[in-house]
DNA sequence: GAGCACAATATTGTATACAATTTTTTGCAA
DNA sequence: TTGCAAAAAATTGTATACAATATTGTGCTC
């Protein structure tokens, strides 16, 4: 009765819903353990997760709807490549809507918000202390999706999940340095503004961290096409 | 080989795809022939559109994720029926993103898409013309929607479109008076201001446009519950 | 007649069989 | 060997059969 098979899946649990292979494999694109490109056939899908093609089919669809899957007909479903045009185009709408959703956050955040960020700062600390750059990647957009939450607008918040899973593509895809050092600062004093309702400074803050991300980025390498052997021999 | 049924499906022509049927189901309800509400029985789409409960069943998930409708696990999918709230966000969200996004439009607007708004303009003004407020609504969302597009932003042109199709259930449910006119002339300056691209008219009027929309709701009545028939007849 | 328990019915959830299409392999000719 | 063509295999698309659950209807008790 444990759950230490974040992913794969005991052999003797329930089958999953279609829903949980939505969260398995899109945590798993979260942390860079399925890389942009990857092929995800139906059959091992549901080998792997021991439930029939039906729900892997549900799962790649609700997946593909959030673009974090592609999928061609009769060619299947692949992890998203997005382009380096799709790649701005998603930090400028996470620029339109974040920096205003940090702003509500700080006038809203109530003791358990503040509870709760201190609680995932901690958290992502201790990934990084691990080396566990997988859950430490994850968490760090989890803190911006949280952060939507306590703005308390779903519909938005809804947006900002969907930007921030594909940036975790987008940084796959894109990433320049190795520093997600820098991060962990940008993160603490945005939470400490949130949670002293400093609501200037936590607009500011996002805006600024979000410019750094998106300017942490190289858009001009591998315009798209396949990941042949060709792009890389060429 | 006419096409004249819109949306029921002609006798003899090939069972429609999964993304037809939600197009065809998605217009349904932007035409306000499916009222919130409704429920949208597999077996009974899937007689009407000619094609396996499969069929069916995708495309209903699809609206679904985009909260157009409401799926009741061993219960079935409903026509959504969004709360005053939601309305309220949903509305805040737009007025977030659309003044921005006419700006850009103004700012990239060429020749095409000048014709293009033209056209559209004067469609709306046939569907009025000739009382088909199905059409007239229907047209009156998509503007908006083609506005979005000519800014070029696709992800935020997607999160509009799930805006207005919401934005739709919103008047359906909460719409206060029966004044489709004032849209025409709304619509009509906003068009204007993107032809000149007068940046600054187009995000203003645009604006007051949103904001006039909003206010014609009435958010108090129906606090949600079900449209049985307590409702209309306590 | 009102209210409840249980059976009958209808509807959705899942797995699987088959069809359609693509991809890979095989074999042949240049 | 290289290139192409056709066959074989593998994969996805769709329909359907069966299982699980919810809804409706019936008959009993009070």
């Amino acid at each position: 009765m444990n759950t230490r098979h974040s992913v794969p899946l005991a052999e003797h649990s329930k089958p999953p819903t279609s829903d949980q292979v939505s969260v398995f494999l899109s945590r798993a694109i979260h942390e860079h353990r399925l890389a942009p490109g990857t092929k995800l056939g139906e059959d091992d899908l549901a080998d792997i997760y021991g439930v029939s093609r039906t729900i892997i089919r549900t799962a790649l669809q609700s997946l593909a709807h959030g673009q974090l899957v592609e999928i061609h007909r009769h060619r299947g479903a692949f992890v998203a490549k997005p382009t380096p045009d799709e790649a701005r185009e998603v930090f400028e709408a996470r620029e339109l809507l974040e920096p205003r959703t940090a702003r509500s956050a700080a006038q809203r955040a109530n003791a358990e918000d503040i509870a709760f960020l201190d609680a995932h700062i901690e958290k992502e600390h201790a990934a990084l202390a691990q080396d566990d750059m997988g859950l430490a990647l994850y968490l760090s957009g989890q803190l911006h999706v949280h952060i939507a939450k306590i703005a308390a607008q779903n519909t938005i918040t809804g947006f900002i999940e969907t930007l921030i899973a594909r940036s975790s593509l987008i940084v796959a895809l894109y990433w320049k340095r190795e520093s997600a050092l820098c991060e962990r600062h940008a993160h603490k004093s945005l939470v400490t503004a949130i949670q002293n309702n400093d609501e200037n400074a936590a607009e500011e803050l996002m805006r600024s961290h979000l410019v750094d991300l998106h300017s942490a980025l190289d858009l001009r390498k591998r315009p798209s096409a396949d990941t042949s052997l060709k792009d890389i021999l060429g």
